[in-house]
DNA sequence: TGTAAAGTAAACTGAAGAGTGTAATATGCC
DNA sequence: GGCATATTACACTCTTCAGTTTACTTTACA
Protein backbone atom coordinates (compact mmCIF):
# COMPACT_ATOMS: atom_id res chain seq x y z
CA UNK A 1 0.00 0.00 0.00
CA UNK A 2 2.48 2.15 1.18
CA UNK A 3 5.99 2.78 -0.11
CA UNK A 4 8.36 0.22 1.32
CA UNK A 5 9.15 1.37 5.47
CA UNK A 6 12.28 3.15 4.84
CA UNK A 7 14.81 3.85 7.50
CA UNK A 8 15.44 1.45 10.56
CA UNK A 9 13.62 4.27 12.57
CA UNK A 10 10.35 4.14 10.43
CA UNK A 11 10.96 0.02 10.55
CA UNK A 12 10.99 0.18 14.35
CA UNK A 13 8.07 2.69 14.71
CA UNK A 14 6.12 0.56 12.63
CA UNK A 15 6.77 -2.48 14.69
CA UNK A 16 5.68 -1.06 17.76
CA UNK A 17 2.68 0.26 16.16
CA UNK A 18 1.79 -3.32 14.77
CA UNK A 19 2.77 -4.67 18.08
CA UNK A 20 0.54 -1.95 20.39
CA UNK A 21 -2.48 -2.65 17.71
CA UNK A 22 -2.36 -6.36 18.15
CA UNK A 23 -1.77 -6.35 22.03
CA UNK A 24 -4.09 -2.95 22.88
CA UNK A 25 -6.68 -4.80 20.68
CA UNK A 26 -5.83 -8.43 22.64
CA UNK A 27 -5.63 -7.88 26.28
CA UNK A 28 -6.64 -3.86 26.36
CA UNK A 29 -4.59 -0.65 26.86
CA UNK A 30 -4.26 -1.22 30.76
CA UNK A 31 -3.46 -5.03 30.04
CA UNK A 32 -0.43 -4.03 27.94
CA UNK A 33 2.32 -2.94 30.00
CA UNK A 34 5.24 -1.00 27.97
CA UNK A 35 8.01 -3.71 28.60
CA UNK A 36 5.50 -6.00 27.41
CA UNK A 37 5.07 -3.86 24.40
CA UNK A 38 8.42 -3.65 23.54
CA UNK A 39 9.00 -6.89 23.99
CA UNK A 40 6.29 -7.92 21.54
CA UNK A 41 7.51 -5.21 18.76
CA UNK A 42 11.35 -6.81 19.10
CA UNK A 43 12.85 -3.33 20.45
CA UNK A 44 13.98 -1.94 23.50
CA UNK A 45 11.62 0.20 25.90
CA UNK A 46 12.95 3.06 25.25
CA UNK A 47 12.70 2.97 21.74
CA UNK A 48 9.22 3.14 22.13
CA UNK A 49 9.43 5.75 24.42
CA UNK A 50 12.02 7.66 21.93
CA UNK A 51 8.93 7.35 19.63
CA UNK A 52 5.81 8.02 21.60
CA UNK A 53 6.58 10.42 24.55
CA UNK A 54 3.62 8.48 26.84
CA UNK A 55 1.73 5.40 26.82
CA UNK A 56 -1.39 7.76 26.20
CA UNK A 57 -0.05 9.20 23.15
CA UNK A 58 0.64 5.79 21.44
CA UNK A 59 -2.84 5.05 22.17
CA UNK A 60 -4.50 8.29 20.65
CA UNK A 61 -2.09 7.85 17.72
CA UNK A 62 -3.40 4.10 16.89
CA UNK A 63 -7.03 5.20 17.41
CA UNK A 64 -6.73 8.10 14.96
CA UNK A 65 -4.66 5.93 12.60
CA UNK A 66 -7.56 2.96 12.22
CA UNK A 67 -10.43 5.60 12.44
CA UNK A 68 -9.14 7.21 9.41
CA UNK A 69 -8.06 4.02 7.66
CA UNK A 70 -11.64 3.03 8.43
CA UNK A 71 -13.68 5.96 7.16
CA UNK A 72 -12.53 5.48 3.62
CA UNK A 73 -15.64 6.01 3.14
CA UNK A 74 -18.92 4.66 1.79
CA UNK A 75 -19.87 6.00 -2.11
CA UNK A 76 -23.26 5.38 -3.25
CA UNK A 77 -26.22 7.77 -4.47
CA UNK A 78 -30.03 7.16 -4.62
CA UNK A 79 -30.89 6.50 -8.17
CA UNK A 80 -34.19 7.40 -9.24
CA UNK A 81 -34.24 4.58 -11.94
CA UNK A 82 -33.36 1.73 -9.82
CA UNK A 83 -35.84 -0.32 -7.50
CA UNK A 84 -35.21 0.44 -3.53
CA UNK A 85 -34.18 -2.53 -2.76
CA UNK A 86 -31.27 -2.96 -4.58
CA UNK A 87 -30.20 -0.01 -4.26
CA UNK A 88 -30.59 -0.29 0.33
CA UNK A 89 -29.56 -3.75 0.09
CA UNK A 90 -26.18 -2.54 -1.41
CA UNK A 91 -26.11 0.56 0.63
CA UNK A 92 -26.78 -1.82 3.75
CA UNK A 93 -24.01 -4.47 2.87
CA UNK A 94 -21.43 -1.86 2.15
CA UNK A 95 -22.31 -0.73 5.81
CA UNK A 96 -22.17 -4.45 7.24
CA UNK A 97 -18.60 -5.04 5.97
CA UNK A 98 -17.18 -1.94 6.82
CA UNK A 99 -18.23 -2.27 10.32
CA UNK A 100 -17.56 -6.07 10.55
CA UNK A 101 -14.37 -5.29 9.10
CA UNK A 102 -11.45 -6.60 11.46
CA UNK A 103 -10.09 -3.06 11.31
CA UNK A 104 -12.75 -1.54 12.31
CA UNK A 105 -13.52 -3.98 15.03
CA UNK A 106 -9.99 -3.71 16.29
CA UNK A 107 -10.64 -0.13 16.58
CA UNK A 108 -13.46 -0.51 18.16
CA UNK A 109 -12.07 -2.97 21.31
CA UNK A 110 -9.33 -0.58 21.54
CA UNK A 111 -11.15 2.86 21.73
CA UNK A 112 -13.87 0.69 23.81
CA UNK A 113 -11.79 -0.49 26.32
CA UNK A 114 -9.59 2.40 26.59
CA UNK A 115 -12.77 5.63 26.56
CA UNK A 116 -15.21 2.99 29.00
CA UNK A 117 -14.73 4.81 31.98
CA UNK A 118 -13.87 8.23 30.32
CA UNK A 119 -17.23 8.75 29.04
CA UNK A 120 -16.59 12.86 28.77
CA UNK A 121 -13.69 11.92 26.43
CA UNK A 122 -15.69 9.62 24.41
CA UNK A 123 -18.50 11.56 23.68
CA UNK A 124 -15.70 14.54 22.81
CA UNK A 125 -13.90 12.62 20.07
CA UNK A 126 -17.42 10.81 18.52
CA UNK A 127 -18.24 14.25 18.36
CA UNK A 128 -15.56 14.95 16.29
CA UNK A 129 -15.29 12.02 14.08
CA UNK A 130 -18.57 10.99 13.55
CA UNK A 131 -19.93 13.69 12.28
CA UNK A 132 -19.66 12.45 8.45
CA UNK A 133 -22.30 9.96 8.87
CA UNK A 134 -24.26 11.04 6.18
CA UNK A 135 -24.79 8.10 3.17
CA UNK A 136 -27.60 6.53 4.78
CA UNK A 137 -29.18 10.05 5.56
CA UNK A 138 -28.57 11.39 2.04
CA UNK A 139 -29.78 8.24 0.51
CA UNK A 140 -32.80 8.38 2.43
CA UNK A 141 -33.66 11.62 1.76
CA UNK A 142 -33.84 11.50 -1.62
CA UNK A 143 -35.80 8.46 -1.86
CA UNK A 144 -38.19 10.34 0.45
CA UNK A 145 -37.79 13.41 -2.05
CA UNK A 146 -38.86 11.14 -5.30
CA UNK A 147 -41.80 10.20 -3.26
CA UNK A 148 -40.79 6.32 -2.68
CA UNK A 149 -40.35 6.42 0.91
CA UNK A 150 -42.41 7.69 3.33
CA UNK A 151 -41.53 8.79 7.18
CA UNK A 152 -41.65 11.87 9.49
CA UNK A 153 -38.63 11.36 11.75
CA UNK A 154 -35.22 11.23 9.56
CA UNK A 155 -33.33 10.48 12.48
CA UNK A 156 -35.13 8.11 14.04
CA UNK A 157 -35.24 5.81 10.66
CA UNK A 158 -31.55 5.97 10.33
CA UNK A 159 -31.10 4.56 14.08
CA UNK A 160 -33.52 2.01 13.36
CA UNK A 161 -31.46 0.62 10.36
CA UNK A 162 -28.30 1.24 12.29
CA UNK A 163 -29.49 -0.78 14.99
CA UNK A 164 -30.63 -3.50 12.85
CA UNK A 165 -26.81 -3.73 11.95
CA UNK A 166 -24.80 -2.82 14.49
CA UNK A 167 -26.72 -5.73 16.45
CA UNK A 168 -26.15 -8.66 14.54
CA UNK A 169 -22.34 -7.58 13.22
CA UNK A 170 -20.83 -5.62 15.62
CA UNK A 171 -21.71 -5.71 19.12
CA UNK A 172 -21.67 -9.19 19.68
CA UNK A 173 -18.52 -9.86 18.14
CA UNK A 174 -17.15 -6.50 20.15
CA UNK A 175 -17.96 -8.56 23.06
CA UNK A 176 -16.71 -11.73 21.28
CA UNK A 177 -19.74 -13.42 22.01
CA UNK A 178 -20.53 -14.19 19.02
CA UNK A 179 -17.58 -14.91 16.05
CA UNK A 180 -16.98 -12.42 12.87
CA UNK A 181 -19.90 -13.45 9.90
CA UNK A 182 -19.12 -14.85 6.54
CA UNK A 183 -19.64 -13.29 3.51
CA UNK A 184 -23.39 -15.41 3.10
CA UNK A 185 -24.52 -14.06 6.73
CA UNK A 186 -23.49 -10.61 5.93
CA UNK A 187 -25.41 -10.65 2.85
CA UNK A 188 -28.39 -12.18 4.70
CA UNK A 189 -28.65 -9.28 7.16
CA UNK A 190 -28.40 -7.04 4.66
CA UNK A 191 -31.45 -8.69 2.32
CA UNK A 192 -33.64 -9.64 5.87
CA UNK A 193 -33.19 -5.59 7.05
CA UNK A 194 -33.85 -4.08 3.69
CA UNK A 195 -36.98 -6.49 3.38
CA UNK A 196 -37.77 -5.19 6.48
CA UNK A 197 -37.23 -2.11 6.64
CA UNK A 198 -39.48 -1.35 3.19
CA UNK A 199 -42.27 -3.14 4.50
CA UNK A 200 -42.49 -0.45 6.40
CA UNK A 201 -41.46 2.53 4.60
CA UNK A 202 -41.82 2.14 0.77
CA UNK A 203 -44.54 3.32 -0.86
CA UNK B 1 -37.96 -4.53 50.89
CA UNK B 2 -36.31 -6.92 52.92
CA UNK B 3 -35.97 -7.18 56.57
CA UNK B 4 -34.16 -4.33 57.82
CA UNK B 5 -30.64 -5.31 58.17
CA UNK B 6 -29.62 -7.08 62.02
CA UNK B 7 -26.42 -7.36 63.00
CA UNK B 8 -23.70 -5.08 62.94
CA UNK B 9 -21.86 -7.49 60.55
CA UNK B 10 -24.67 -7.47 58.23
CA UNK B 11 -24.51 -3.63 57.93
CA UNK B 12 -20.88 -3.70 57.31
CA UNK B 13 -21.42 -6.34 54.54
CA UNK B 14 -24.03 -4.24 53.32
CA UNK B 15 -22.18 -0.95 53.10
CA UNK B 16 -19.34 -3.17 51.22
CA UNK B 17 -21.51 -4.48 48.83
CA UNK B 18 -23.57 -0.74 48.28
CA UNK B 19 -20.71 1.29 47.60
CA UNK B 20 -18.22 -1.47 45.22
CA UNK B 21 -21.59 -1.35 43.71
CA UNK B 22 -21.65 2.58 43.49
CA UNK B 23 -17.73 2.67 42.87
CA UNK B 24 -17.45 -0.17 40.45
CA UNK B 25 -20.43 1.04 38.11
CA UNK B 26 -18.46 4.56 37.99
CA UNK B 27 -15.13 3.98 37.92
CA UNK B 28 -14.85 0.18 36.54
CA UNK B 29 -13.49 -3.06 38.82
CA UNK B 30 -9.75 -1.70 38.59
CA UNK B 31 -10.14 1.78 38.65
CA UNK B 32 -11.82 1.09 42.51
CA UNK B 33 -8.54 0.08 44.58
CA UNK B 34 -9.67 -1.64 48.05
CA UNK B 35 -8.40 1.12 49.87
CA UNK B 36 -10.77 3.88 48.08
CA UNK B 37 -14.05 1.05 48.52
CA UNK B 38 -12.89 0.68 52.22
CA UNK B 39 -13.40 4.30 52.49
CA UNK B 40 -16.33 4.91 50.72
CA UNK B 41 -18.19 1.94 52.61
CA UNK B 42 -17.04 3.86 56.00
CA UNK B 43 -15.00 0.31 57.05
CA UNK B 44 -12.08 -1.23 57.67
CA UNK B 45 -9.91 -2.41 54.88
CA UNK B 46 -9.62 -5.36 56.93
CA UNK B 47 -13.53 -6.03 57.44
CA UNK B 48 -13.91 -5.72 53.46
CA UNK B 49 -11.28 -8.51 53.53
CA UNK B 50 -13.27 -10.22 56.27
CA UNK B 51 -16.38 -10.87 54.23
CA UNK B 52 -15.28 -10.98 50.83
CA UNK B 53 -11.62 -12.98 50.48
CA UNK B 54 -10.30 -11.08 47.05
CA UNK B 55 -11.56 -8.44 45.27
CA UNK B 56 -12.85 -11.09 42.58
CA UNK B 57 -14.98 -12.44 45.13
CA UNK B 58 -16.90 -9.22 45.42
CA UNK B 59 -17.29 -9.07 41.87
CA UNK B 60 -18.57 -11.93 41.35
CA UNK B 61 -21.11 -11.67 44.07
CA UNK B 62 -22.10 -8.28 42.84
CA UNK B 63 -22.87 -9.26 39.67
CA UNK B 64 -24.56 -12.56 40.49
CA UNK B 65 -27.19 -10.15 43.22
CA UNK B 66 -27.87 -7.80 40.81
CA UNK B 67 -28.33 -10.26 38.16
CA UNK B 68 -30.49 -12.16 39.89
CA UNK B 69 -32.75 -8.81 40.64
CA UNK B 70 -32.77 -8.33 37.44
CA UNK B 71 -34.44 -11.51 36.58
CA UNK B 72 -37.64 -11.02 38.30
CA UNK B 73 -38.99 -11.83 34.87
CA UNK B 74 -41.54 -10.58 32.82
CA UNK B 75 -44.83 -12.49 32.76
CA UNK B 76 -47.10 -12.41 30.03
CA UNK B 77 -48.53 -14.73 27.23
CA UNK B 78 -50.03 -14.61 24.11
CA UNK B 79 -53.61 -14.19 24.17
CA UNK B 80 -55.80 -15.21 20.76
CA UNK B 81 -58.56 -12.70 21.25
CA UNK B 82 -56.58 -9.54 21.60
CA UNK B 83 -54.97 -7.56 18.68
CA UNK B 84 -51.28 -8.37 17.83
CA UNK B 85 -49.93 -4.97 17.89
CA UNK B 86 -51.09 -4.41 22.12
CA UNK B 87 -49.99 -7.26 22.76
CA UNK B 88 -46.76 -7.24 21.29
CA UNK B 89 -46.06 -3.47 22.23
CA UNK B 90 -46.65 -4.45 25.82
CA UNK B 91 -44.19 -6.84 25.58
CA UNK B 92 -41.14 -5.01 24.07
CA UNK B 93 -42.56 -2.09 26.69
CA UNK B 94 -41.74 -4.36 29.47
CA UNK B 95 -38.74 -5.55 27.73
CA UNK B 96 -37.41 -1.71 26.79
CA UNK B 97 -37.94 -1.24 30.25
CA UNK B 98 -35.83 -3.78 31.67
CA UNK B 99 -33.16 -3.60 29.53
CA UNK B 100 -33.26 0.67 30.36
CA UNK B 101 -33.10 0.12 34.00
CA UNK B 102 -30.70 1.43 36.55
CA UNK B 103 -30.15 -1.94 37.83
CA UNK B 104 -29.59 -3.58 34.56
CA UNK B 105 -27.31 -0.97 32.87
CA UNK B 106 -25.21 -0.90 36.42
CA UNK B 107 -25.12 -4.58 36.27
CA UNK B 108 -24.02 -4.45 32.43
CA UNK B 109 -21.54 -1.50 33.09
CA UNK B 110 -19.87 -4.01 35.68
CA UNK B 111 -20.21 -7.24 34.17
CA UNK B 112 -18.84 -5.50 31.07
CA UNK B 113 -16.09 -4.03 32.04
CA UNK B 114 -15.13 -6.74 34.19
CA UNK B 115 -15.59 -9.48 31.27
CA UNK B 116 -14.23 -7.21 28.67
CA UNK B 117 -10.85 -9.02 28.25
CA UNK B 118 -12.20 -12.24 29.35
CA UNK B 119 -14.78 -13.41 26.94
CA UNK B 120 -14.12 -16.87 27.44
CA UNK B 121 -15.45 -16.51 30.97
CA UNK B 122 -17.85 -14.28 29.70
CA UNK B 123 -19.39 -16.68 27.40
CA UNK B 124 -19.59 -19.00 30.24
CA UNK B 125 -21.30 -16.85 32.50
CA UNK B 126 -23.90 -15.47 29.67
CA UNK B 127 -24.55 -19.08 28.58
CA UNK B 128 -25.48 -20.34 32.31
CA UNK B 129 -27.49 -17.20 33.09
CA UNK B 130 -29.62 -15.61 29.84
CA UNK B 131 -30.46 -19.86 28.92
CA UNK B 132 -34.22 -18.06 29.83
CA UNK B 133 -34.57 -15.27 27.23
CA UNK B 134 -37.98 -17.18 26.74
CA UNK B 135 -40.50 -14.86 26.81
CA UNK B 136 -40.52 -13.18 23.34
CA UNK B 137 -39.68 -16.18 21.82
CA UNK B 138 -42.79 -18.32 23.45
CA UNK B 139 -44.85 -15.46 21.99
CA UNK B 140 -44.03 -15.79 18.61
CA UNK B 141 -43.92 -19.04 18.64
CA UNK B 142 -47.63 -19.00 19.68
CA UNK B 143 -48.85 -16.07 17.44
CA UNK B 144 -47.41 -18.12 14.21
CA UNK B 145 -48.96 -21.14 15.38
CA UNK B 146 -52.35 -19.32 15.88
CA UNK B 147 -51.72 -18.40 11.92
CA UNK B 148 -51.06 -14.55 12.84
CA UNK B 149 -47.63 -14.07 12.38
CA UNK B 150 -45.30 -15.58 9.33
CA UNK B 151 -41.73 -16.36 9.94
CA UNK B 152 -38.75 -18.98 9.06
CA UNK B 153 -36.53 -18.18 11.37
CA UNK B 154 -36.85 -17.72 14.80
CA UNK B 155 -33.79 -17.18 16.15
CA UNK B 156 -33.62 -14.86 13.43
CA UNK B 157 -36.29 -12.82 14.09
CA UNK B 158 -36.07 -12.63 17.62
CA UNK B 159 -32.72 -10.90 17.37
CA UNK B 160 -34.04 -8.20 14.91
CA UNK B 161 -36.21 -7.23 17.72
CA UNK B 162 -33.67 -7.31 20.41
CA UNK B 163 -31.15 -5.14 18.28
CA UNK B 164 -33.76 -2.40 17.23
CA UNK B 165 -34.66 -2.52 21.32
CA UNK B 166 -30.58 -2.49 22.44
CA UNK B 167 -29.92 -0.35 20.05
CA UNK B 168 -31.80 2.50 20.98
CA UNK B 169 -32.28 1.79 25.05
CA UNK B 170 -28.97 0.33 26.25
CA UNK B 171 -25.81 0.29 24.08
CA UNK B 172 -25.61 4.15 23.49
CA UNK B 173 -26.49 4.24 28.10
CA UNK B 174 -24.16 1.87 28.62
CA UNK B 175 -21.54 4.12 26.89
CA UNK B 176 -23.13 7.06 28.36
CA UNK B 177 -22.95 8.27 24.71
CA UNK B 178 -26.47 9.44 25.30
CA UNK B 179 -29.18 10.17 28.75
CA UNK B 180 -31.49 7.19 30.09
CA UNK B 181 -34.31 7.68 28.53
CA UNK B 182 -37.97 9.20 29.62
CA UNK B 183 -41.21 7.25 29.97
CA UNK B 184 -42.65 8.69 27.09
CA UNK B 185 -39.60 7.85 24.82
CA UNK B 186 -39.15 4.06 26.04
CA UNK B 187 -43.12 3.88 25.09
CA UNK B 188 -41.75 5.80 21.45
CA UNK B 189 -39.95 2.87 20.62
CA UNK B 190 -42.23 0.11 22.06
CA UNK B 191 -45.00 1.58 19.65
CA UNK B 192 -42.63 2.18 16.52
CA UNK B 193 -41.04 -1.05 17.00
CA UNK B 194 -43.96 -3.02 16.94
CA UNK B 195 -45.13 -1.08 14.04
CA UNK B 196 -42.00 -1.59 11.73
CA UNK B 197 -42.01 -5.58 13.11
CA UNK B 198 -46.06 -6.49 12.11
CA UNK B 199 -45.72 -4.46 8.78
CA UNK B 200 -43.40 -7.38 7.42
CA UNK B 201 -44.59 -10.25 9.36
CA UNK B 202 -48.12 -9.90 10.69
CA UNK B 203 -50.68 -11.63 8.41
C1' DT C 1 35.96 5.60 7.32
C1' DG C 2 34.15 8.89 10.56
C1' DT C 3 30.30 10.72 12.75
C1' DA C 4 25.59 11.81 14.10
C1' DA C 5 21.39 9.82 14.94
C1' DA C 6 18.98 5.99 16.60
C1' DG C 7 18.82 1.88 19.10
C1' DT C 8 19.95 -1.28 23.16
C1' DA C 9 20.25 -3.50 27.84
C1' DA C 10 19.71 -3.14 32.35
C1' DA C 11 19.28 -1.08 36.50
C1' DC C 12 16.67 2.38 38.73
C1' DT C 13 12.76 5.54 40.82
C1' DG C 14 8.40 6.26 42.46
C1' DA C 15 3.73 5.29 42.73
C1' DA C 16 -0.16 2.30 43.17
C1' DG C 17 -2.47 -1.40 44.64
C1' DA C 18 -3.74 -6.37 46.43
C1' DG C 19 -3.66 -8.75 50.28
C1' DT C 20 -1.79 -9.92 55.37
C1' DG C 21 -0.58 -9.66 60.41
C1' DT C 22 -1.38 -7.74 64.68
C1' DA C 23 -2.59 -5.54 68.73
C1' DA C 24 -6.09 -2.71 70.44
C1' DT C 25 -11.09 -1.60 70.58
C1' DA C 26 -16.10 -1.90 70.04
C1' DT C 27 -20.54 -4.64 70.02
C1' DG C 28 -23.86 -7.46 71.44
C1' DC C 29 -25.58 -11.33 73.75
C1' DC C 30 -25.71 -14.44 78.25
C1' DG D 1 -20.03 -7.80 84.06
C1' DG D 2 -17.99 -11.22 81.04
C1' DC D 3 -16.98 -13.33 76.79
C1' DA D 4 -16.93 -14.30 71.79
C1' DT D 5 -16.85 -12.18 67.70
C1' DA D 6 -16.35 -8.43 64.50
C1' DT D 7 -14.12 -4.16 63.57
C1' DT D 8 -10.33 -0.97 63.36
C1' DA D 9 -5.87 1.38 62.35
C1' DC D 10 -1.81 0.84 60.51
C1' DA D 11 2.27 -0.91 59.20
C1' DC D 12 4.02 -4.25 56.20
C1' DT D 13 5.09 -7.39 51.94
C1' DC D 14 5.11 -8.22 47.22
C1' DT D 15 4.18 -7.22 42.67
C1' DT D 16 3.38 -4.48 38.64
C1' DC D 17 4.13 -0.82 35.94
C1' DA D 18 5.15 3.99 33.82
C1' DG D 19 8.81 6.43 32.83
C1' DT D 20 14.13 7.67 33.37
C1' DT D 21 19.10 7.26 33.39
C1' DT D 22 23.37 5.72 31.76
C1' DA D 23 26.93 3.69 29.32
C1' DC D 24 27.45 1.32 25.22
C1' DT D 25 26.54 -0.38 20.21
C1' DT D 26 24.60 -0.26 15.60
C1' DT D 27 23.24 1.94 11.37
C1' DA D 28 23.39 4.88 7.59
C1' DC D 29 25.22 8.14 4.83
C1' DA D 30 28.59 11.57 3.25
Amino acid sequence: MTAEVRTRSDRKRDAIIQAAKQAFQQYGVNGTSMDTLAELANVSKRTVYNHFSAKEELVMHLIKELWHKTMASIALSYDARLPLQSQLESLLLAEVELISGDEYLELARVAFGYFFYNPEKLKEEVANLSAQETVLHRWLVAARADGRLAFDNLDYVVKELSCLLKGHCFWPQLLKIEPPLDAAQRRTIATRTTALFLSHYAI
